[in-house]
DNA sequence: AACCAGGAATGCT
DNA sequence: AGCATTCCTGGTT
């Protein structure tokens, strides 16, 4: 485990025992010696097998790669660098080293490459690890990573505890102490892949703030289910934006070769499995996911494991949006004229919260542990979805989070995503007029879908997407919870459509914005700014 | 014109 | 009851 001098992780470090916060295997990487960068790109192809099958980016204008004495094998998550508000955001389309042809090569969108990133990546490493080092030379702050080294407790689920990370390491910053005990415990009880029929629990304390939750106690299965639904977004959030970066589908079987060999350098780099044998996995998506882990790793003993488990995260997670596209077509197709649902595709997937769900009846029903005792999360997952129960899976859904209150198209490339927001858009105002003649004088009945989160909520949901909606809102300072409304028709828009209020406006928006500053939910400025709001500070982290 | 601020009534869950 | 919506008046940029 990392932790972080001068961060409130480093003061929880000590209050907790790392051991009970975090099962060793969420935090160390599967080879976790710091390994020495290579200092330009062709270093790093020759580093990894002599440059034929490894990434060759060419760096722009010829320039090297910033030199890094060491980067840290720790995983890095895309999202949160992304949703730093200074930062463009990244998005890499096959460029021709990941396979394409030449015409290809201008598909750059934003002024960034897939090397800038992993060397941005890099740099953060680094830097990581020397203020790791220094403080451990001064020896001011304790530092727990040889503890946990020794301690391990757990060894399953390895790369879901890493996709985690980054979501539980926010947490713990939100609610403090309390829920870092909450996460830990919840993954510290996942069965390790070997044991079967090993029942879950979660152990819970009650946390100083309930304010904290969206969705009420935390410790109910309620509010625990609503901070987990968030940890399984984290890792939707990861397959997205590794998409976007390697312009792959969310889908293995669709992956081309290519797309298969973008996928395990990335993967591999991310990991810092060392090299992998490329030609061994010269093949399709399709071909790929057929492999059984034993195959991963006799074609790649170092390190075939993980990957044999991160394509599993990845494979779930797209029968989950499968899953979610079918419950919404299903449900459309019942639902009445009046009652017509909101399918969006510009919401933050939430493909996963089946496997939440499969949390939450635990906590919920420890008399019933069989829905959940499968070997492992992912498994339990995808026994999940081989009975899938729209009226079930939705009333789980909701009863999960804000978050997650929404349907999901979830059956479209992440290519295509941005064309079908447009798409949407003018659905969705067609669909306003529309309603507006069908309802006459009666304002339309908000969907149940869509009727329960919270306009703070949604606020931030959209802030946690920069990439789509950073045109619409953005952060102006993160930590102090400061954003703008860059387009406040926009904003009222999607409002209205999660809602259900094609009447909807920036005018009411912002009234149900004001209302929060009697709740603390929100403040005032200091400055007082046209479209500048801000968060009060534990709805801010 | 667009936005801000807040009171009041109303509807929904 | 709590929250959001709707409508309103008046002020500010």
């Amino acid at each position: 485990m990392l932790v972080y001098p001068h961060s409130p992780i480093d003061s929880m470090a000590q209050l907790v025992p790392c051991s009970a916060a975090f099962p060793q295997p969420l935090m160390q990487q599967p080879n976790s010696a710091a390994i020495q960068a290579p200092s330009t790109l062709a270093d790093f192809n020759q580093h990894n097998g002599g440059g034929q099958n490894f990434l060759e980016v060419p760096y722009a204008g010829g320039q090297t790669v910033p030199s890094s004495p060491t980067f840290s094998t720790r995983n890095y998550s895309p999202p949160s660098y992304w949703s730093d508000y200074n930062r463009s955001p990244p998005m890499v389309i096959k460029s021709e080293p990941l396979g394409c042809n030449n015409s290809q090569t201008d598909e750059i969108v934003a002024a960034s490459s897939l090397e800038e990133l992993l060397d941005d990546y890099t740099f953060d490493y680094y830097n990581d690890i020397k203020d790791l080092e220094e403080n451990n030379n001064s020896s001011s702050k304790p530092i727990t990573i040889k503890q946990e080294e020794q301690q391990q407790p757990n060894q399953g689920h390895a790369l879901l505890r890493q996709c985690l990370r980054p979501a539980a390491d926010d947490y713990q910053q939100r609610c403090h102490l309390q829920f870092l005990n909450q996460i830990g415990s919840a993954i510290a009880a996942l069965p390790p892949a070997q044991h079967q029929h090993q029942e879950m629990s979660i152990k819970t304390e009650k946390p100083s703030n309930a304010a904290y939750w969206p969705n009420g106690n935390p410790n109910s299965a309620q509010g625990l289910a609503s901070v987990l639904s968030l940890v399984m977004e984290q890792v939707n959030e990861e397959v997205r934006s590794t998409c976007e970066i390697l312009g792959v589908s969310p889908n293995p079987s669709q992956w081309s070769v290519d797309d298969v060999r973008a996928w395990l350098l990335w993967t591999s780099r991310q990991c810092a499995l060392g090299p992998i044998p490329l030609e061994r996995f010269h093949m399709e998506g399709a071909v790929l996911v057929a492999l059984t882990e034993e195959e991963f790793r006799s074609r790649a003993p170092q390190g075939g494991d993980t990957l044999y488990a991160k394509l599993d995260i990845w494979r779930s997670a797209w029968n989950q949006r499968s899953a979610a596209a079918a419950a919404a077509s299903k449900a459309a197709n019942v639902s009445t004229p009046q009652m017509v649902p909101t399918i969006q595709v510009d919401e933050p997937c939430t493909d996963m919260s089946d496997l939440l769900a499969c949390w939450i009846n635990t906590t919920q029903d420890l008399q019933q542990p069989q829905q959940c005792s499968s070997n492992n999360m992912l498994s339990a997952g995808q026994h999940l979805l081989a009975v899938p129960s729209p009226a079930s899976t939705s009333s789980q859904r909701g009863a999960l989070s804000p978050y997650s209150d929404h349907t999901h198209s979830g059956s479209e490339d992440m290519a295509s995503e941005m064309e079908e927001i447009e798409e949407e858009e003018e659905d969705e105002e067609r669909a306003g007029s529309s309603a507006s003649c069908r309802t006459g004088q009666t304002a339309p009945t908000p969907s149940p879908n869509g009727s329960h989160i919270h306009l703070w909520q949604f606020l931030k949901e959209l802030l946690s997407q920069p990439a789509v909606h950073g045109s619409a809102i953005r952060w102006l300072d993160r930590q102090r919870g400061v954003f703008k409304i860059e387009d406040s028709v926009r904003v009222a828009k999607l409002w209205g459509k999660r809602k259900n209020r094609p009447a909807m406006n920036y005018d009411k928006l912002s009234r149900s914005i004001r209302q929060y500053y009697r709740k603390g939910i929100m403040k005032k400025t200091e400055r007082s700014q046209r479209l500048v709001y801000q968060f009060c500070q534990p709805y801010a982290l």
